[in-house]
DNA sequence: TTGAAAGCGGTACCAA
DNA sequence: TTGGTACCGCTTTCAA
């Protein structure tokens, strides 16, 4: 038994005894044809179970933008609340949007090839230094690491920390720890160190842990802080993630959140309203983070046009389009 | 200024000096080619700022499939674990995921047609009545509605519901309340009354709470069953979202969780870790679930295939392919 | 109202 | 090692 090809428009021709150009016309609802040549072009194309190569269409029509979004897991709220600024800032372009769960470690890029040959740029919100040279556009969003992407979103997490340190003063804390993420000390950190300096507050390296990015991190990050022994009333982490595991810890440990210590985190996640009590802290606009991102794609696809015409002689001067946009922090969120 | 149009294999070719095969094998790493004309191929190329057009490319070569994935919002954790999860499956199937959050409330039709265009089918997760008649074959995840949908995810609830009262029965539980979603009695619910009616355990109109689904709802259905001043030492919440607002009104209100109420929610969302104490809940199993949608979307595609064959006289019979799964529930994870 | 022909931008096969 | 040519499936323009 032969198993037929997909049907094409011509299929559906043959069947309605019409020109394809009829067919094209029944099948979009254009003007211009007989309702009863309509009908049967219809039936025919139920019949066959016809249905348009989107990609023939799309050859032909100009096939619009899409985008790859690069994530380590959308099971991180943070990721999952990007996406979702992404996912919707895309569709207001016209954009579409493929995802791309990388998943913490392995074959990262097995996963990431079938992805390249679908989009036209790369939104990447990748830690490590992975993901350098796609054949893309490539946007990396709140990446340390500036020589990764041709373009990065980069947030003013110093003024963040900055905002969260003063609101831990304001409200009576001296002995302040830090929970950082990452093998070096991240610029957060060293906002945290400086302000701390600024403000005469004590710091030694007893006042920072530094543990991996993870709920459990953080509850690492408190267990390790607690034993420890030195004078803690607060507690500011990289992160809302980090700062829920060492909440969950600290309450654990019989320290009373936040009397006792207070804890401040970072991102200003939908979780954070969760727990109890709720989390203070520094929020971002993932809103504009999305915005910005989009903004750099499409200066970046631009950019190719513009490098073309300077190329053939036709445009005048590249001019310097920002690479990077940075994007500020939001007011500290206190809890109830 | 003429803005010159977007640079084709054949400027390359005219720019490079040779003919378009020979481009294409430059760029693609195709044997049998000079490295000389190579090197100037793809000097030319990038001059030009030259990239192939998907759209050919595909059409030549067979677009692969791409899948669209609907969803409320991706900042309910709920869709976000689900997304996380079929974009892995679908990375595995080498098949593309297109992300349309669509948001809650408004225009949704809006947010959906660009996608239809990208996508050769479209698993979905919405509550309502939504999104009927797309033009491609639509599979519908955990929908109340069966009628919505050429195929369905359905996942047996009334388990859940069970073993989630087992559970509190077992730790001694007899006044138990229920939090339902949407305005008439789900599924879960109707499980629900059945179970307490074979235990000989109370009931009336005042057990159930109707709410929006979300942490809101679940934070004024708990007021709202403490209001009435009936008789309850356990909650069961139509989902962990619902059940998270319930335990943190109830703590609010100076019940303490569990031992004064015990509040089992449905899911098994990561967030159920976080919060203190954990949540106890009936967790379902979302890797089968998104392998379930997507051989469901498989079996769709195929089958337009074989009714095809049918149609033209070629195929055996349509056979009955199931198009309803049903997911079972995984055990019920009790905190701490 | 319908049909014929010319592309869209690549890749593949065969001949040179 | 290179180039010529057909063709992928659809839309658009122009005639009939």
């Amino acid at each position: 038994m032969t198993t037929p090809r997909t049907p094409t428009i011509l299929d559906v021709a043959r069947e309605a005894g019409v020109s394809r150009q009829t067919v094209t016309r029944a099948l979009n609802d254009m003007a211009d044809i007989a309702p009863a040549t309509r009908e049967r072009v219809v039936a025919a194309a139920q019949l066959l179970g016809y249905r348009p190569n989107r990609a023939a269409q799309s050859l032909v029509k100009g096939s619009g933008t899409t985008i790859g979004l690069l994530v380590e897991s959308l099971r991180n709220p943070y990721y999952a609340e990007l996406a979702s600024e992404l996912s919707r800032a895309a569709a207001a372009r016209g954009w579409g949007l493929i995802l791309c769960d990388v998943g913490y470690g392995t074959d990262r890029d097995a996963r990431l090839s079938p992805l390249l040959r679908r989009v036209d740029a790369l939104v990447g919100c990748l830690p490590a230094g992975a993901t350098a040279d796609v054949g893309v556009p490539f946007v990396s969003v709140d990446n340390p690491d500036e020589t990764v992407g041709d373009a990065t979103v980069w947030i003013d997490h110093e003024a963040g920390v900055r905002a969260a340190l003063a609101h831990l003063v304001a409200t009576g804390r001296r002995s302040i720890a830090m929970i950082d993420s990452g093998p070096e000390p991240s610029t957060r950190c060293l906002a945290y160190r400086a302000f701390l300096t600024e403000a005469g507050l004590p710091w030694s390296e007893q006042s920072e842990v530094r543990v991996e990015e993870s709920h459990d991190g953080g509850i690492a990050a408190a267990a390790e802080l607690l034993d420890r022994g030195v004078p803690l009333d607060a507690v500011l982490a990289f992160n809302d993630v980090l700062a829920i595991g060492a909440m969950k810890e600290m309450a654990k440990a019989g320290r009373r959140v936040p009397q006792d210590v207070a804890v401040v985190g970072m991102d200003g996640l939908d979780v954070g309203g969760l727990v109890t009590p709720e989390l203070t802290t520094a929020a971002t606009d993932r809103g504009a983070i999305a915005a910005a991102a989009l903004d750099l794609v499409a200066d970046l696809l631009a950019g190719d046009r513009r490098r073309r015409e300077v190329a053939t002689g036709l445009g005048e001067s590249l001019g310097t389009r920002p690479r990077r946009t940075v994007v500020p922090h939001l007011e500290v969120r206190a809890s109830g």
